[in-house]
DNA sequence: CCAATTTGTTACTATTATCGTAACAATAGT
DNA sequence: ACTATTGTTACGATAATAGTAACAAATTGG
């Protein structure tokens, strides 16, 4: 992140919302020193943060054993801020069409350095219905993720393969780097991305890339998903590649208008 | 709120948050100038701070007319938030027994400050479906916050009152102050609150409050909500009231031991 | 198309909010 | 009851922010 010693940015705002997105579904509840060791911030000022928090409503504070939990504020401004995001409200109907149209589950995500943002998604119950995180890690065995990757720079993707270490999420699951390596070049030519029960047993995904068209770069993704025990891969791509470009032509066109870069 | 000019409270954060609050649904671009008016900070600082919350992607600029919307991590955060409150996945298995076990709309909601915030609300198909503001003013049009007013410090009343300019929503809206009164002391002896078309046309509630038990302070409500074609209030007090109060009591329960207070 | 006006950005310094050490209090663990 | 941990307060040094004012870049209106 360029330049963020200048004048013009406060260290104490960064700070304070550093401590709230420490909050979330998994962590609920933290401890003051917790905070400050996560945070890395001095307890003092961790302290000043926290009891901001508290009075200003976004936090809470137990009485009897001093931890603290997301408060009012945090979730009137959370549904805020998810619903006011105009990129979700731009790829619902999109993505929903193409749900109603075809009858397959679709996800879409934004790139968020090297994570990815869950945005909107639909799923069939033909799917096994799971969980997924909002943010996502893994792009190497995503197809999101592999479209993503296969269109960021090179030494951007050079950094990413320097602190990657893949895991084994299913015996599918590439942990080999240079197999990895081989997969988003042949990706890059492909011109879309395939998962083939890579992340999940029994699931086999295709991704297209959501890109900024005014600065021809990667912002997001969008992905179809199938069960491998109803879909072959060659039925999928003989299939659904034009449907999974469309949508994410469409995708593309409106992360362009919203402005969304890099 | 006591003691915000303290060493151990950050303005700060106080003002970023501020910033980050005016986003939403209802508002997703504003300008600069526009920020600095509405939060009162100075231009400069006003500045700083947006330029923090850009460079963490809270908020992006338009590099055309340099407006400012809300970003992926503000989204992210958002859900986070939202779905990391305790209280609303507490009430969630709660309001959907009742839903599923007396086929009626319920909805919930916290007090912070004079306003409710909107928690979680189950909908039959036979109400006209509205979408409701996440934060309510008009606590003396609806029957949450009615049970609200009725059960707070006389003073906290008082105050409430004094501040007072009721808007007719509906031809049955109460609109005299002493009228209203007088409906919230019924109200109180009553124990439950009644609101006979005053929000909507058309829509009857009736409402019970969500207590902390330790300090015995009202800090939310529970409704259930009925189209008045369908149902007189007679027959709802007579059917309703009994499934009205245990939903009440449990939820005051869960807010309770989650030691939501105020 | 240019002047006038508004809006956004930068420079600079006084001020004061924040940092961080350290001492203290409260709680939890053994 | 003692020890260790966690949370809270005091206070001086320092660096971050506020705010004026000047400047640049857009917009608007004629």
């Amino acid at each position: 992140m360029p330049g963020k010693q200048d004048q013009y940015f406060s260290k104490t705002l960064e700070k304070g919302l550093s401590i709230l997105n420490l909050f979330g579904r998994e962590n609920p509840s933290r401890s003051l020193t917790e905070i400050s060791t996560l945070t890395g911030i001095n307890k003092t000022s961790t302290y000043r943060l926290v009891n901001t928090l508290v009075q200003l409503g976004f936090l809470r504070k137990s009485i009897t054993d001093k931890s603290l939990r997301l408060g009012p504020k945090a979730f009137s401004m959370g549904h805020e801020c998810f619903h006011g995001f105009d990129v979700y409200q731009g790829i619902k109907p999109i993505i929903d069409k193409t749900f109603f149209e075809h009858h397959i589950s679709i996800d879409s995500a934004l790139v968020d350095g090297h994570k990815l943002i869950s945005l909107y998604r639909r799923e069939m119950p033909n799917l096994v219905s799971f969980h997924l995180p909002l943010i996502m890690d893994e792009l190497y065995a995503r197809a999101m993720g592999k479209i993503v990757l296969a269109n960021v720079e090179p030494d951007e993707l050079e950094h990413y393969f320097a602190s990657l270490a893949p895991r084994r999420l299913t015996p599918h699951t590439l942990v080999d780097i240079e197999e990895i390596r081989k997969d988003i070049r042949n990706t890059r030519t492909r011109g879309y991305s395939i998962n083939d029960r890579e992340y999940m047993t029994g699931v086999i995904s295709i991704g297209a890339p959501m890109m900024n068209l005014q600065t021809k770069s990667v912002v997001g993704a969008v992905s179809l998903d199938f069960p491998s025990k109803e879909y072959s891969l060659e039925a999928i791509e003989k299939q659904y590649i034009s449907v999974l470009l469309t949508l994410a032509t469409e995708a593309s066109n409106l992360v362009t208008t919203a402005g969304i870069r890099q």
